[in-house]
RNA sequence: GGCCCCAUCGUCUAGAGGCCUAGGACACCACCCUCUCAAGGUGGAGACACGGGUUCGAAUCCCGUUGGGGCUGCCA
């Protein structure tokens, strides 16, 4: 069944901000990771920098996970709650020699650069011998020579020597920096696999470096290609519409963004673009993940949920579509029994949850701008409109059928075509020139309803 | 500036030297179907960034150029 051993992965978000798209793959496809390989997922709260995280992101990401129906195994742990132990294997590294105090500020660090050379830490203060202080940052003594970082996804990254500075690892206040803390969780929660973001793999080899000095096990990496918007440029929680609370109350569906996300990044190899989430856990492999960023393109998201939508029985789609018009169905008596004969009816119209008021709303609540819909109508419509009424009042059953063949008839007696005797039909009785089919919705509505909202057209119509 | 990553239709991608007159999907266009709009069906337009190599043969391998991106913080 798991062809490798069972890997152990962590999530590690940061709670600065909404949870986006692009965490919800990194998760998934650590989850899935996860899952194939028969091994666990670790959720970390990565909230070490106190200034900048908020509780309620905190809420935001779990929320955010359930709504994905994804899960974890061990966790969430908070960073925030294990700073002692960070500290503790600074300070070992620091006895260690692989670290040493420094009391640099930014502004000395400027003042000695020379003009035009790069910025970054000299280490002016390696061989000082500063003992802990007031205004003392600890600092990681990176030794000489190139750091091969060993990627999953794009194989071998060699960072040369010199090209990485003395990084901090406590900063003045004590505070651990997430490179440390991030090593220290992987090892002591035994992670065996690191799946994340591209934009951490220039950080890779400083954690590469702190493994070593501790002697640990170098979990094995993997950096996911980032996610751009439109100009190409990294999805940002302030430029970008990313949360997934957002795409969430806009009516896209959990099953069609992971669906979406899985492909966004990787690919099964053949043609197939539907899968299940369990579906996904047999087919994903790391070896197909691409190495290029990638668009988050709505559209195409838009495609997978209309095609998700459209693929829901009835009572299904009716469940999920139902809090989307909940208040608008409990506007009228009948609101259930009429929102349950439409739902099937419109399965295939629309591509988010959110457009179902505007599309059924006539059924429930009627109180068209006929000052709008009026300048709709053409010359020979008015008259239609009396004709269509007096017809339909006549009929025994007013079913969809029976008002399909007296409409057909009422046509061919005005010599005119269905298609145009139509149009002014649906502007008096959904108020819009687009929308459901029109005989089942008017079954749905009722003899007496429609009659009177085509008498009520046709007398604002006819007065003008 | 430095370090790193990336490079096939507008977008997501297939392609692991000959199967490629480059395949699929979204979006787009046309037609069919049709009570509107969708859905569905058929067809169409649309890409290997450029230059050098290597090779009998390169979208595929190597080098360079160009372009894009990421990082460059006592953020994560």
């Amino acid at each position: 069944m798991h062809p490798s051993r069972p890997e152990k992965v962590r999530f590690a978000p940061s709670p600065t901000g909404f949870f986006h798209v692009g965490s919800a793959r990194t998760i998934l496809y650590n989850w899935l990771v996860a899952r194939k390989s028969g091994g666990s997922l670790l959720l970390r709260i990565d909230d070490t920098d106190a200034e900048r995280n908020r509780e309620e992101w905190v809420d935001g990401i779990y929320r955010a996970i359930q709504w994905l129906g994804l899960d974890w195994d061990e966790g969430p742990i908070r960073q925030s709650s294990r700073i002692e132990q960070y500290q503790s294997v600074a300070f070992d590294l620091l006895h260690k020699g692989a670290a040493y105090w420094c009391d640099c500020t930014r502004e000395a660090i400027e003042e000695r650069k020379a003009p035009g050379t790069p910025p970054g830490y000299d280490g002016f203060c390696r061989d000082r011998g500063l003992g802990q202080g007031p205004g003392r940052a600890l600092r990681f003594r990176v030794p000489d020579g190139p750091v091969i970082v060993s990627d999953l996804i794009r194989g071998e990254v060699t960072f040369p020597s010199g090209s990485i500075e003395d990084f901090v690892l406590l900063k003045s206040s004590l505070a651990p920096l997430y490179v440390l803390a991030n090593v220290v969780d992987d090892i002591d929660f035994a992670i065996t696999t690191v799946l994340r973001a591209e934009e951490h793999l220039p950080t890779t080899p400083k954690a590469v470096l702190i493994h070593q000095a501790l002697a640990s096990p170098i979990p094995r990496f993997g950096h996911l290609p980032v996610l751009v918007n439109e100009q190409r440029r990294k999805l940002s929680k302030r430029r970008d519409r990313v949360a997934v609370e957002d795409y969430r109350q806009l009516g896209y569906l959990p099953e069609p963004m992971i669906n979406y996300l899985a492909l966004l990044g990787w690919n099964p190899g053949d043609d197939r673009e539907f899968f299940a989430l369990d579906e996904l856990v047999h087919a994903f492999t790391l070896e197909r993940v691409g190495h290029s960023p990638a668009f988050f393109d709505e559209q195409r998201l838009l495609h997978f949920n209309k095609s998700y939508l459209a693929s829901l029985s009835p009572a299904a789609f009716a469940t999920v579509a139902h809090p989307f018009v909940a208040s608008l169905i409990a506007l009228h008596a009948e609101g259930e029994e009429r929102f349950v004969q439409i739902a099937p009816e419109v399965q295939t119209r629309i591509g988010t949850l959110s457009e179902l008021p505007a599309m059924i709303g006539f059924l429930f609540h009627f109180d068209p701008n006929y000052q709008e819909i009026v300048k709709r109508l053409r010359a020979d419509d008015i008259g239609y409109l009396a004709r269509v009424s007096a017809a339909l009042q006549d009929l025994e059953h007013f079913t969809e059928e029976e008002i399909e063949t007296c409409l057909r008839d009422v046509a061919a007696s005005l010599a005119t075509s269905l298609r145009k005797l139509q149009a002014p039909i649906r502007l008096a009785i959904t108020g819009a020139p687009v929308g459901p089919p029109l005989f089942s919705s008017m079954a749905i509505l009722g003899q007496d309803e429609c009659v009177t909202r085509l008498d009520s057209l046709y007398r604002v119509a006819s007065n003008e």
